[in-house]
RNA sequence: GGUGCGUUAGUUCAGCUGGUUAGAAUACGUGCCUGUCACGCACGGGGUCAGGGGUUCGAGUCCCCUACGCACCGCCA
């Protein structure tokens, strides 16, 4: 046996007992003719003591020890003479009588402890060392309770865990698929799914009314802190459900989240803003909640005064920076760069000033009245000590834009507190988006999102007006999760696939199993899909999901660690009729 | 496809308007030390300044290219 007891678990009322335990060695203090020993596993830290008096053989072996070595220990636990109240384990500390090396360590690259002074790159070169410190174990194991809750709940409320299979048929539209060459089909490819959409439904075909699975999805796009190129969701479908039956039963497994591994209670219903209401509140379709800053149409106010740069543009908004008022010239300039970026780009700010004595001081003064100005920032809900920020040009450029400055202000502000949680869901999404590069409508979701009801007469005359029965679930400005209501009506996934442009040939082609399953009697369903990897970076006060998964993908899709993806032999690629060309300069 | 920032000791970084032998902290090694827990003290080893090209009497420092890393825009139905 190599261990009786863990690196975590000894306290004041094991004192006297003789115990083994095993682990890595953190950090040797050596005092001359003592020597402290930090042992560490997964469990916790104890310090081990060499004394004077100690077997000659274990103060031997002590003074050899390196930093990351594999021993095993055993001893009496004894109580310290002088405490650590800092460590859990910190009253005892275990008197060692014998110390068996089970393997020596080379010196580590960076430092394996709470606080780490590797870099990114090279922590991730050699993950299976950054995943020894303690955070990166506190983040596995939230994921390890979060995933036991999500199953606990949802089989609690009769969803099935199906699996679903990774290698699939592509289908183009959407992101990007990754490919698997097949060696039996030659010249024929697999894909890795993007998610299981098209499989949960034919499941609701198949009569398995409520459906999960904790799954990976593969999308070959570019990457960012928060998006990997394999990802995991938390997939959910059911069937004989209307929007509200869905919402409300994700509403409670939130809070069921929330409070079990958080211990965080939401005792109101959630709030559900309609997505127009996020865009013109918040510039964004996924709103953060955790602070104010909500914008104000300014349009009707602002115009008609001569000002050409409000004259000239389709929309004028801004909001109420509370308690900014003393910022200075160079602070808001700051500020007027930041929106000037190239990746936000607006062509300027202007800003006004509801100073604490109750003067107003604003950069367009000039071309209007004091009661003007005033009228502009109080609508914004600017009191006395506020700056008011405003930008102006198309209407959902400009929210955006605003968007961006209101996201920065209240991350200078410290209002972006990740302790802080703010759900909500956001609804009644378009159905349609146009793209004006292709001349073409998109779906804003998927093609197999249902349009609300009372909107399906506008599907011919004016299809950008018609709203979806989609949601997201959204948290602190991101987005956790998101679903629809499905077209399960032959004729209306007909119309839709009309709409955006598929012939029947190509509909047939692309989704003719889907439609087929459907000839042989379809329940009407619907469901959402949460990103998992999200959802345990959030809990965990996180922007960055890489933290959260054992071995991520670098910012260019690589594992660093793994070296992937890489060159394979020309056997492999004789045998899949693959041949390989010069990527071009 | 694009933008920004970065690359100097094992590691994290400093190195100003170009100017003698490139520094600090930490890690590592050796010695001393009986209560440390960021142990302390002393000494020591450790550098292709990412790679290539250019400007210059002279480049870690300025310019160009390449590679790599991070963040972002596009993209992610």
């Amino acid at each position: 046996m190599y261990r009786t007891h863990t690196c975590g678990c000894l306290r004041a009322c094991n004192v006297h007992e003789n115990v083994t335990l095993a682990g890595w060695v953190q950090k040797v203090r050596n005092l001359g003719a003592m020597t402290f020993i930090d042992l560490r596993d997964r469990y916790g830290l104890t310090q081990i003591v060499v004394e004077e008096h100690s077997p000659a053989e274990a103060r031997q072996t002590a003074a050899r020890l390196g930093r990351e070595w594999v021993i095993q220990v055993e001893g009496e636990v004894v109580e310290r003479q002088s405490k650590n109240p800092k460590m859990a384990t910190g009253d005892i500390e275990v008197s060692a009588r014998r110390i068996t090396v089970l393997h020596e360590a080379e010196i580590p690259p960076f430092t394996i402890e709470e606080v780490s002074d590797g870099g990114d790159d090279l922590r991730m070169k050699y993950r299976y060392l950054d995943l020894r410190r303690p955070p990166l174990q506190r983040n596995l194991i939230l994921r390890h309770r979060m995933a036991q809750e999500i199953r606990r709940f949802l089989s609690d409320e009769g969803f099935l865990e199906i699996e679903t299979p990774y290698l699939v048929a592509s289908t183009p539209e959407g992101a990007r698929d990754f490919v698997v060459p097949s060696r039996m089909s030659p010249n024929q490819f697999y894909a890795l799914p993007q998610s299981p959409q098209i499989l949960k439904q034919l499941l609701m075909v198949a009569g398995y009314d409520k459906y999960f699975q904790i799954v990976r999805c593969f999308r070959d796009e570019d990457l960012r802190a928060d998006r990997q190129p394999e990802f995991t969701q938390i997939d959910c479908e059911m069937s004989f459900v209307e929007q509200e039956d869905v919402l409300e039963i994700f509403e409670r497994w939130a809070k069921h989240m929330f409070k079990t591994v958080l211990g965080i209670e939401f005792t109101e219903p959630l709030r559900r803003m309609p997505w127009i209401e996020a865009m013109e509140k918040y510039g964004s379709d996924k709103p953060d909640l955790r602070f104010g800053m909500e914008f104000a149409d300014l349009t009707d106010l602002a115009k008609g005064h001569g000002f050409s740069v409000f004259e000239d543009a389709e929309y004028i908004t801004g909001f109420a920076a509370p308690g900014c008022a003393t910022y200075t010239r160079k602070q808001i300039d700051a500020l007027t760069e930041f929106v000037k970026r190239q990746q936000i780009g607006a062509k300027g700010l202007i800003w006004i000033r509801m100073e604490a004595e109750g003067g107003v001081k604003s950069s367009i003064d000039k071309f209007y009245k004091p009661e003007e100005v005033r009228a502009m920032a109080e609508r914004c809900g600017a009191k006395a000590g506020d700056l008011v920020f405003i930008l102006c040009g198309k209407k959902f450029k400009t929210l955006t834009q605003l968007c961006a400055l209101r996201l920065e202000v209240a991350q200078q502000l410290g209002l972006r507190d990740p302790q802080k949680f703010a759900p909500l869901w956001v609804v009644d999404f378009p159905l349609f988006e146009w793209d004006d590069e292709t001349q073409r409508f998109y779906a804003v979701h998927h093609p197999f999102t249902s349009p609300k009801p009372e909107d399906i007469e506008f599907l011919d005359s004016d299809p950008g007006r018609v709203r979806a029965n989609a949601y997201d679930f959204v948290c602190n400005g991101a987005e956790i999760g998101g679903g629809s209501i499905r077209i399960h009506d032959s004729k209306l996934q007909e119309k839709m696939f009309e709409l955006l442009g598929f012939t029947p040939e190509q509909a047939q082609t692309r989704f003719g199993f889907l439609m087929n399953a459907f000839k042989y009697g379809a329940p009407p369903h619907g469901g959402l899909a949460f990103g998992f990897d999200r959802l345990c970076a959030l809990f965990g006060g996180s922007d960055s999901i890489r933290d959260y998964i054992a071995f991520p993908k670098n910012n260019a899709g690589r594992d660093m660690m793994l070296d992937a993806p890489n060159f394979i032999d020309q056997s492999q690629l004789d045998e899949l009729y693959l041949t390989l060309r010069k990527p071009e300069a």
